[in-house]
DNA sequence: TACATTTGCTTAACACTGTTAAATAATCTA
DNA sequence: TAGATTATTTAACAGTGTTAAGCAAATGTA
């Protein structure tokens, strides 16, 4: 009677192991390195019976996914509490996410689709990367009046720049086919502000 | 002595041949459906003489990058030469670089790393990942005092809020170390700037 | 022309990957 | 203790990237 629940209760235990130790191995090696005899190996079983409480490799991800989203809603949660007036919640929540992108790196790459596959080696061996970058910053710097193109000032423009764009993009490319022309609209609004902001 | 032209010009062929083949199963299939056999497949050859044009895998890979930086640059350059003021061509850039992103999507996920791995399955998987929107959306909407909070307003504002904050979070997550109290300033001011946009 | 050498390409193999089916070991039930 | 059930492993399949060995055709040399 009470052994069969001290048995579900084993089973949900490995259950939370495996998707600890594939966090693990995550945190440790990246997510292209994790394979499901990895994970065999860390929890002490052999392959196989991973499959008895997950169908595919696949819903192991999911589930890291699932937790979290659960462990971003939290922190938001709690960002929101901490204040009454909602343009000081949405400051807090922001800031609040932030934090949780740094604080669980793999976590919200696998959330929001971030490959660092070949991203972080591009920087090093591939200086064509940064033809966009000499292009645009001619413009702003330019625009500033500012010479010097490596300057802080418009490094930080540049960024504010690209993070609207590409985030707008990369939102976009993920669940596309949501209305191209709002999306054109906001981009437009976006840039023509930070280029009114810029303008001396 | 010509034979030797006509014959390193056959392997400039095939080379190019290989790059093109791989960008065409990706095209079709997605990044993560792309295997050397496939590619010796489209080319009709067997996998091992690929290793002739390229070291490996990822060597590909990076050269379809470098393509996608140069194609970027150059319609770049091209939104540039439109205007002379400063102003005029950092909007016709932008424009030409979210363009450029929805003509190349592939070339642009890889270049910047943007995985449909789960992503896409994500939005119909997992009810969990409408909890940020939920919980943000709840002070949009309290701010903007406008209570339907699944109104194409709102909807607006929310994809401007998370582009910046995503796009600066997915930039430092690739190439992080550089300063991260420059661009959490970038954040706040980003924040702040779009708080005050649509305080009534 | 006959032999030797280089070149182009393929087959075979290794160590991995996710996943499934069959065989075995451990446990519970009667 | 014998039988049935459950837990776990081993073996296998098809796929991956990659390397080494082999073969066959083209080339260079005498």
């Amino acid at each position: 009677m009470a052994s069969k629940d001290r048995i579900l209760r084993l089973k949900e235990e490995t259950r939370v192991n495996i998707l600890e130790a594939a966090l693990q191995i995550v945190k440790a090696e990246g997510w292209q390195a994790l394979s499901m005899r990895k994970i065999a190996d860390v929890i002490e079983y052999t392959a196989p019976i991973i499959y008895e409480y997950f169908a595919n490799k696949e819903a192991i991800l999911l589930e890291l996914n699932r937790q979290g989203y659960l462990k971003l809603a939290k922190q938001l949660q709690e960002a929101k509490d901490k204040h009454t007036s909602p343009a000081n919640q949405l400051e807090e929540m922001w800031l609040a996410y932030w934090n949780f992108a740094f604080a669980n790196k793999e976590l919200y790459q696998g959330m929001f689709g971030i490959t660092t596959s070949c991203a972080c080696k591009m920087v090093n061996e591939l200086p064509e990367a940064e033809l966009p970058w000499d292009i645009i910053t001619g413009s702003i710097s330019e625009l500033m009046k500012i010479d010097d193109i490596e300057s802080d000032v418009i490094c930080t423009k540049y960024y504010t720049f690209w993070s609207v764009v590409h985030g707008l993009v990369s939102i976009n490319l993920l669940d596309r086919g949501d209305s191209d022309k709002i999306n054109r609209q906001v981009l437009r609004d976006a840039i023509t502000g930070i280029i009114k902001s810029i303008t001396p």
